[in-house]
DNA sequence: CACTTGACCTGTCCGC
DNA sequence: TGCGGACAGGTCAAGT
C-alpha cells in the first residue's frame, strides 16, 4: 500500500495535525521499528518540537527544532495514526472510533506529544523510524541513489525516457519499480500505468518505443494524481494519519481485478508473475 | 557490471 | 477444523 500517493496523504495529514507539537515520550516494542540511540533520543527527540513534515519517494521526514529528524519508511504494512487529546479523553473527537483500539498488537512505536499520541503500527515489522541529524538525510544511501519525483513540475517526459534508457535490458515493470530510476512507484501504480499505456510488463525496456515511454509517463502521473485525490489505495492495512482508508482501488482498472473484464476491451484480466511480483494485465490490450 | 532472487516478518487464504 | 505452503503493497544484500 504505502506507495507515493499513500505516503503523500499521510504526510499531508500529519502536517495538519502535528506541526508545533512537543514530543514528551517515545516507547518501542521492537528494536528494528525505532532505531535511535538512548543518548540521541534523550538529547534530540524528547522535548523537541515538530517544525515540518516532508516526503521524498516513499519516505516520510518529520523535522524537529533540535536539528534532528524522524525518518520513516512504512514498507508494506506500516501505519502512522494520530490520536488527539480529545480522543484520548473521550470527548467525541471525529476519529475516536477509528483509533479507539490503539495501541493494538501491531503497534511497534508510540510517540507521546504534549497533546495526543502518534501510533506506528506495522504488522510485518518491515518498516522503521530512524532519528537522524536533518543535515545528514541527503547523505544516506537511499537518498543519494533515488530517482526524481514523477510529479515534480521540473521533471519532463524527455527526462523520464532518458532515465529508462539506462535500463535497456530490464523488464519495463522492474524498471518502473526501481527507485533509482524514478521515485515512489510500487506494484499498484506500476500495473495501473502499464495497463493504461498498453504495455506488457514483461517487455524489455529496449523494446518499448519512446512514444510508448512518454505515454507511460503521462499515464503514471495520471494514476498517481487520481490516487492522491481519492486518499490512496487501501487493500488491507493502509490508513491515513486519522485512521481512515483510501478509495483508489475502487477506481483501479487492473490491480486486484483478475478474472474481471478489462474496462477497455472486455477481455478477462489475468494475474501473472513479472519480476517476481504479482502482476495484473489485460492479455489483449498489453503486448 | 547489470540484473534477479532471497531475506526480512506476520497474517491470511487456499487446497488437501 | 487442521496443517502446510504460497502469497501480500518494499527494499537491501547476496547471488548469477
Amino acid at each position: 500500500m504505502p506507495e507515493l500517493p499513500e505516503v503523500e496523504i499521510v504526510k499531508r495529514g500529519l502536517a495538519e495535525l502535528i506541526i508545533g507539537l512537543k514530543i514528551k515520550e517515545v516507547d518501542s516494542s521492537w528494536h528494528k521499528s525505532f532505531q535511535a540511540s538512548k543518548t540521541d533520543t534523550a538529547q534530540f527527540l524528547l522535548g523537541a518540537k515538530i517544525i515540518s513534515v516532508r516526503r521524498r519517494a516513499k519516505v516520510l521526514i518529520i523535522d524537529l527544532d533540535s536539528k534532528y529528524s524522524l525518518v520513516i519508511h512504512l514498507k508494506m504494512t506500516g501505519q502512522l495514526v494520530l490520536r488527539s487529546d480529545a480522543a484520548v479523553f473521550g470527548a467525541g473527537h471525529p476519529n475516536d472510533s477509528l483509533v479507539a483500539k490503539l495501541p493494538d498488537r501491531s503497534t511497534r512505536v508510540v510517540i507521546t506529544f504534549d497533546q495526543g499520541k502518534l501510533f506506528f503500527n506495522d504488522q510485518r515489522k518491515f518498516g522503521w523510524i530512524k532519528l537522524l541529524p536533518t543535515i545528514e538525510i541527503p547523505n544516506i544511501d537511499f537518498f543519494k541513489k533515488v530517482g526524481p519525483e514523477p510529479l515534480a513540475s521540473d521533471f519532463k517526459s524527455v527526462d523520464f525516457v532518458e532515465r529508462f534508457k539506462r535500463k535497456q535490458n530490464s523488464l519495463i515493470k522492474a524498471a518502473l519499480l526501481d527507485q533509482t530510476v524514478i521515485a515512489g512507484v510500487g506494484n499498484i501504480y506500476a500495473d495501473e500505468s502499464l495497463w493504461a499505456a498498453k504495455i506488457h510488463p514483461s517487455n524489455k525496456v529496449k523494446d518499448v518505443s519512446d512514444a510508448k515511454l512518454k505515454l507511460l509517463f503521462e499515464e503514471l502521473k495520471f494514476v498517481l494524481k487520481l490516487s492522491i485525490e481519492k486518499g490512496g489505495s487501501t487493500d488491507k492495512n493502509y490508513v491515513n494519519a486519522e485512521g481512515k482508508k483510501g478509495s483508489y482501488l475502487s477506481f483501479a482498472r487492473v490491480f486486484r481485478r483478475e478474472n474481471q473484464p478489462c474496462p477497455r476491451c472486455g477481455t478477462t484480466i489475468e494475474k501473472i508473475r513479472v519480476a517476481s511480483r504479482g502482476t495484473h494485465i489485460c492479455p489483449k490490450c498489453q503486448r
